[in-house]
DNA sequence: ATTCTCACA
DNA sequence: TGTGAGTA
């Protein structure tokens, strides 16, 4: 199933083991505001796709030679219907309803290739 | 046993 | 980025 790679299962110990990378850095990210762990119990759990968002924050960062503020930047320069395949329609609804509230980017999660819903889902929630 | 936050010889 | 302290 696809929809299951939503589903916050990974903790941060799983999850920086399988992506071989420090807990801390993971926390970072966080705190960066890269990538949006939802927690439970104060715990952070990791989807399938933020370990891929994940890899793709690190591989912009060796490969691209992009720092963390610099992918804020780019992340702040595309419109979160570049990232995402959003419909015109949604798309006019996505900004009626955002407004100025939140920057596209902090909730236009997504992996480097691939879309996700998290339009209807920000649709559903307001 | 694990994770969290904070701070740094 | 990494590591240790003190909690929860």
């Amino acid at each position: 199933m696809e929809f299951d790679d939503d589903l916050p299962i990974y903790s941060i110990g799983v999850a920086s083991k399988i992506l071989k990378v420090h807990p801390r850095t993971l926390r970072i990210y966080e705190a960066e505001g890269l990538i949006l762990p939802p927690r439970r119990g104060g715990k952070r759990l990791y989807s399938k796709n933020d370990l891929v968002r994940i890899e793709c924050l690190r591989k912009l960062i060796h490969e691209e030679n992009l720092s963390i503020p610099g992918i804020k930047k780019l992340l702040e320069f595309t419109p979160c219907w570049k990232l995402k395949e959003c419909s015109p329609e949604k798309r006019k609804k996505c900004r009626e309803l955002s407004g100025k509230k939140r920057k596209c980017w902090e909730f236009s999660q997504r992996t480097c290739e691939k879309s996700c819903q998290n339009c209807e889902v920000y649709l559903k929630e307001n």
